[in-house]
DNA sequence: GGCCGTTTGACAACCATTCTCAACTCTGAT
DNA sequence: ATCAGAGTTGAGAATGGTTGTCAAACGGCC
């Protein structure tokens, strides 16, 4: 796993480009549109590795994963501390919110039915002000 | 299509063998899964048949759908006063939870952000007493 | 019984994602 | 600089869930 050697994985042209095509947008983009926009800006790279790209910094925390309701995965660049999202249904504007209320919840709800290795998900979605 | 023409769906044996599988079980499945409980069971029903029964059922409100972490959709056949889940992710055990505070936070943020029409999806995943 | 719209099921088509594997690229040591 | 070896890449194939196709079967209804 490479885990925590001290050399851990290299920040290949290819990473920093995927990393810097998702800071171009502030949306959540499935990786096919990250392709996309690699390819059409020049600094292609193979889809394969964007797959890999996109699913070794969900690990290591440094960009969001979530689902789109037909199941395909989205991800986007985040704050580091532990959100949630706001997304218009629309337009597709995102608002992080935190709830530090929400984690203390489900934390005790898992912990009062025996549950180990918790992990949760929310998301809220709606028609922001703009689009109304 | 044929939303409150007052026919409806019909009820066929297929679609009751649909539920009466979900109902079988109080955990959440899959549509792989419910196909082949139904033909071990020796009422067999095409695989076809149990994705558009089970989508027609989801788009009613009669069962629940959510999404593992690796997407695959999974179905169940739930009560109908709102709740959040609590799977185990190695057995699939499911506990319904609610969660009034929870519902009020996310009502709050949204108004705070100018969101309309607003739902949310809340899953906790976790590993459950038995299976750890 | 026969007509007609609905439903079914076997199979192909789709599409996101993962796998394979040979070629390539860093990094560190000689 | 050169070499070796581990890490990384990319093209294409393979996988697997899901949806589309379409002819055959079914269920009411006259």
């Amino acid at each position: 796993m490479t885990s925590t050697d001290g050399s851990g994985p290299r920040p290949t042209k290819q990473r920093l480009a995927v990393l810097e095509a998702l800071a171009s947008v502030d949306d959540f983009r499935s990786a096919q549109e990250v392709h996309e926009i690699l390819s059409s800006s020049g600094s292609p790279v193979g889809l394969a590795t964007v797959y890999r790209t996109l699913q070794l910094y969900a690990d290591q925390g440094d960009v969001d994963v979530l689902r789109r309701e037909d199941g395909e995965a989205i991800y986007r660049r985040c704050s580091e501390t532990h959100h949630h999202h706001l997304v218009c249904r629309s337009c597709g504007a995102t608002v992080e919110v935190e709830g530090p209320a929400v984690e203390r919840w489900t934390t005790s709800m898992a912990a009062e039915h025996g549950f180990t290795a918790v992990s949760h998900t929310l998301e809220i979605f709606g028609t922001c002000a703009a689009c109304s």
